[in-house]
DNA sequence: TCGGCGGGCGAGAGCGCTCTCACCACGCTG
DNA sequence: CAGCGTGGTGAGAGCGCTCTCGCCCGCCGA
């Protein structure tokens, strides 16, 4: 725990290179404009005072922070233990550091905590913001909209995909659950059920809404609301086969569910794949992996998304590629996904 | 993404209320020493201004942030997509928020990176830094002390457990092994076997002294070397039941090691607990609670440990308490573990 | 009645930076 | 040779806030 020491500022720079204060601006900023000698001299005297220069005295004037706000509104604690979401943030943080922006973590605990939130965005504290808002009834969305800041969304937000300015990044989810239906079906499987996720999400919807593509006339019976837990997917197995004893097939909506739906059926004596196929979504490697039979599962690039959300606010921030006056609104972007053929299916 | 709107400043705020910007600020930052009905015009019109301080222009003034950057070196993708980190991250930002401190994340992305990360704690941007260095031979911890930032250690470093001025916080990983190999002693095994973590890392280190402490001169054929990783749990798993068939417990350094162990056990054949009695460190609910049978294991209480750094940062930053003169410089602490049986072991 | 004292408030000086603008010295054209 | 850019530099005015002073006024004791 050592003390910080008193910093160089930009005057005492300006004495030791013997140039005004304007022109070591000029050289920190990329020296433009300036002589070769001049700029040797400015660089040698930063170095040697071990100069950094004040951010906060530069925002105040800049009215530029290089600093993202990432939002996670975290009503249940699975949310936050999920890889899924550190992956993302890794993508998110790849990018915001290749292009020397900051990354601010907001976490919100509990519901009067979206206040704090909505005002550290509107305080101007930061330049744009990343959210994650998972569920459709989520009050974030609208304070966020209200503090005035560009932002982009990860994921499809619920409430009004239509309004033109919201900006999200999403995977194909509904295609993606096409991909993993049709396949199982082109296995020759007819009972096929799906495992359905926390349905006041986008992802569990879209997922589902993918399935009854393909499974035009499903048997309701056939699908059962589950959670995104392996818990959930458990006890939705349980109904599923106690429902539907003839099921040859299952379509878990994330990876997790799918591990649990394995266990069950194991339980019940059912081989995989051999009496029932079963297909996730995420493809987790630590879970998809060590599953028995590995787990057949829908891929999505997770940190790719991060990256990409990262990529859209600061394109909207005009960080860069300034050129083309049109089309500089960023729009939304749903990644494809590909399926991943392992044992189970 | 729509824009930021100009805000109102502090000058604003006082021509309306009809007072000095000096005393606007006294409101701003408390309100004392400035009568009741000043408070109330100056309250009424911060309201209907909308008025939010500038942080950046405070910040110049008064040099403190009230932001922690929180440090995450991550040579390797496993670190990052572990929920440990995620818990632990989740303790930290309780404690940061509950004490109106920001959170700026900074992952590390390969070697050059930490000159990055270096810079950034020097340029003061932030009032503190909580650090996890996970590895021996990291450099990060170096050039921290070099920045002269107030820090502290998730986990106990490598380096110089001696050294006073450093602070940690960190789980008694060897008392909580000590607990795991006796309680399988006292369930009468004898070839009680043990899968280290990557023993460059101090907690699977701490956790092997704590296995040795109990088999004081162990079958050196009972210890198989690997890396956290349910893969490497796996590989070490095979290999004892190789060099060891007799093998009759197995204390893994981590549940994700006993997971793979449990299924190479199975795969072998071998009852578990019956025939081999196992138990893990960490206790991850979704990990533990789900391998067959549900997994016994040590607990750490992984987002304490957040709050905890947290809290002894914030305490040396002389934010909180400043009563005593006496012992204000904080000192590092370890947390009991306890031993969760479950159906392993 | 008057001096002194102290609480409440405002004036003003920065904090360290950026950015506009004026200035200077060139070198070029007419 | 006058005139006019033009590129390089410095002076200085802020950005929005905090905080130290010093002033004013009301109240006390003498």
């Amino acid at each position: 725990m050592t003390d910080t020491a008193p910093r160089p500022t930009l005057e005492a720079v300006a004495a030791r290179a013997g140039v005004s204060r304007a022109t070591v601006s000029r050289v920190v900023n990329g020296g433009d404009g300036v002589r070769d000698v001049l700029v040797e001299r400015v660089r040698k005297a930063v170095d040697e005072l071990g100069y950094v220069p004040n951010q906060a005295a530069r925002s105040l004037v800049t009215r530029r922070h290089d600093a993202i706000a990432v939002v996670v509104a975290e009503p249940e604690t699975r949310v936050f233990a999920d890889p899924f979401f550190a992956l993302q943030l890794r993508g998110i943080s790849k990018e915001l550091t290749a292009h020397d922006n900051q990354l601010v973590l907001l976490l919100t605990e509990g519901r009067d905590d979206h206040a704090r939130v909505g005002r550290y965005l509107a305080g101007g504290h930061v330049d744009g913001a990343l959210v994650f808002s998972l569920h459709l009834d989520d009050p974030l969305p609208e304070l966020i909209q209200r503090a005035g800041i560009p932002t982009v969304f990860g994921g499809r937000p619920g409430w009004s995909a239509d309004r033109r300015e919201v900006v999200y990044v999403d995977s194909d989810n509904r295609g993606g659950a096409r991909d993993a239906v049709r396949h199982l079906a082109g296995l020759g499987r007819s009972r096929i059920a799906h495992i359905t996720g926390a349905l006041d999400q986008t992802s569990a919807a879209d997922r589902l809404d993918g399935y009854r593509d393909v499974m035009v006339d499903a048997d309701p019976l056939l699908i059962a609301e589950a959670d995104f837990t392996p818990a959930g997917g458990e006890r939705a197995m349980r109904e599923l086969l106690e429902r539907c004893p003839d099921v040859d097939a299952v379509f878990a909506a994330n990876d997790l569910m799918a591990s649990g739906a394995l266990r069950v059926l194991r339980g019940s004596g059912r081989r995989v794949p051999d009496d029932v196929a079963v297909i996730g979504f995420d493809d987790m490697r630590p879970v998809a992996e060590q599953t028995d039979p590995p787990l057949t599962t829908v891929r999505q690039d997770i940190e790719e998304m991060g990256r990409l959300m990262a990529r859209l606010l600061l394109r909207g921030l005009d960080r860069d590629a300034p050129r083309e006056g049109v089309g500089t609104t960023p729009s939304s972007v749903v990644l494809p996904t590909t399926l991943v053929r392992r044992g189970s299916a």
